[in-house]
DNA sequence: CCCTGATTCGC
DNA sequence: GCGAATCAGG
């Protein structure tokens, strides 16, 4: 079975990646290994969000340069005419354009200044609110596979009846019937909704709310 | 130990 | 191109 990445996953792994959803969730709900997913995250030039690793490079091929290195041990020390620590200014001849970082990720900001975390909730709480309350009571069953292991992010909903504002926010409209369904990386200009009429009580259109939240069960064959 | 994402490299 | 294995920080 080959690896299909279709639009659709693709579509939803960006949405769930701009989400700010892990990678195991992201994997989860699209039937794929995180390590899928970062891979495929990288491969498509998605914004990398922070890592918890910073530290060199691993590479794995450190392990394989110990091995190959009793083959080769000794290593022939190339004079240093790698353009590097000359101390004496050469000419430096091309540096016209070497200054631009092309680099996807220079000012990417989360549009809204909530928190990574609050944002990540609230999406989830979306989901919730809206797919499990569809198959809670199936979700309820098929514990012998994956452990619910959510435990430091299962939301409980809880009391919190928040009261709608008898008062509209200054900016009711916009976006409230509009849908969500994000285009473009966010932070870029290229950036938009799809703002089509969305389903009632759906954040995104017909078509979006397809890709959006369909498949919250299993997708396995 | 659990989680997280990043990177490398065999396929 | 894909993703398991591996690494590494919290």
């Amino acid at each position: 079975m080959k690896m299909d990445w279709t639009e659709d996953m693709i579509a939803k792994l960006r949405n769930l990646w701009v989400q700010n959803l892990s990678t195991a969730d992201i994997g989860r709900q699209l039937g794929v290994t995180k390590n899928a997913v970062v891979g495929k995250v990288h491969r498509l030039g998605l914004p990398p969000r922070p890592s918890p690793i910073k530290g060199p490079a691993p590479s794995r091929s450190s392990v394989a340069a110990k091995a190959a290195a009793v083959s080769k041990p000794s290593a022939p020390k190339a004079s240093n005419v790698t353009n590097k620590a000359s101390p004496s200014a050469d000419a430096a001849p091309e540096k016209t354009k070497a200054k631009k970082t092309k680099s996807i990720t220079p000012a990417r900001k989360t549009p809204s200044k909530t928190t990574s975390k609050t944002t990540s909730k609230a999406a989830k709480a979306v989901k919730s609110t809206d797919g499990a309350k569809k198959v809670s009571a199936k979700t309820t069953k098929a514990p012998s596979k994956a452990r619910v292991r959510k435990t430091t992010k299962a939301a409980s909903p809880g009391p919190a009846v928040k009261k709608l504002q008898k008062r509209q926010p200054v900016r009711p409209l916009r976006s409230a019937f509009q849908c969500q369904w994000p285009f473009g990386d966010p932070g870029t200009v290229e950036f938009h909704f799809c703002g089509r009429t969305v389903i009632t009580g759906k954040p995104y259109c017909v078509e979006h709310v397809a890709i959006a939240y369909v498949k919250l069960r299993e997708r396995r064959d």
